[in-house]
DNA sequence: GTGTTTGCAAAGTGTTTGCAATTTA
DNA sequence: TAAATTGCAAACACTTTGCAAACAC
């Protein structure tokens, strides 16, 4: 929990979780599974996790923030959100569920298990399978003028 | 219902349209209005109407396309769909309703209002409204591999 | 005529890719 | 040492912006 993380079982753990994934345990890779997956659920970009990289004292480049989050995601380890048509973002949480977006802020928030009830799920068309369902509720500034 | 339209009160119509929204009818406007709004409910990328358009014969800039489909949203007459992080959906349906994402196409469909329900919606974080909520349902081919 | 609209060209944003150098197992 | 990984630089796709010429009312 800290800046140049060497942290026995911590450590060991995220080693152990990129070796699960079929992905050797880089400097790098080791430094962004702790922002990602050291601190309870959470919601990233690209962007916001690069710069919070920097912050950390992790040195890397913005390809391979990009690389590491679609390899996690390959493995499992996150998952993509539809949300902003503006960028992508990753959930730690791969659990169906599903999400409040901030439209003032970007920020997004997790809307609890039971917060949400999608019944009578239609059927697909024709020759189609259902891959999952993702409900954002789109919120704003009790005030705020919609642009 | 052709190339170079000018029938009478169709015509009338998207000019009355476009007036109601403050927007001079302007030959562009026309011509995409008419692509829009002249062959029932559809989704719209800027990128397809561009192509359509061209292919229409109606001369105009992708900028125009872009310009005209914020300035129809703005006026209501369309909504952006939240659904693909590449690239901006526009729906010409916009009552509350929801959508299949085709993940191998990317070919949307609406949902027929009574095919969701969304029950108990969460209580808003302090401070804020709820603006609107978007089911997006994703599909691909029975038989595709995830990638 | 006057304010609106158009569209070119340029800039922007977020993301992906080619590839040589580096690192891990 | 072989294969995976990194990261620079360049390319990309889509979208927005500045601004002078063209247009609608």
């Amino acid at each position: 929990m800290n800046t140049q993380s060497q942290s026995g079982s911590h450590d060991a753990y995220l080693r152990d979780l990129l070796q699960q994934a079929g992905l050797r345990a880089t400097r790098q890779r080791l430094g962004l599974a702790e922002l990602i997956f050291g601190q309870g659920e959470r919601h990233l970009t690209a962007e916001g996790l690069y710069a919070e990289a920097l912050q950390a004292g992790l040195r890397l480049s913005q390809t391979t923030v990009y690389n590491t989050l679609h390899q996690f995601t390959r493995a499992g380890l996150l998952r993509e959100i539809l949300a902003d048509p503006r960028r992508i973002y990753f959930d730690t949480n791969v659990d169906p569920h599903h999400h409040f977006l901030d439209e003032d802020t970007g920020d997004m928030e997790d809307i609890p298990a039971d917060g949400v009830a999608v019944s009578a799920l239609p059927t697909p068309p024709q020759g189609k399978a259902i891959e999952g369902v993702d409900v954002i509720v789109r919120v704003r500034s009790a005030g705020s003028t919609p642009a």
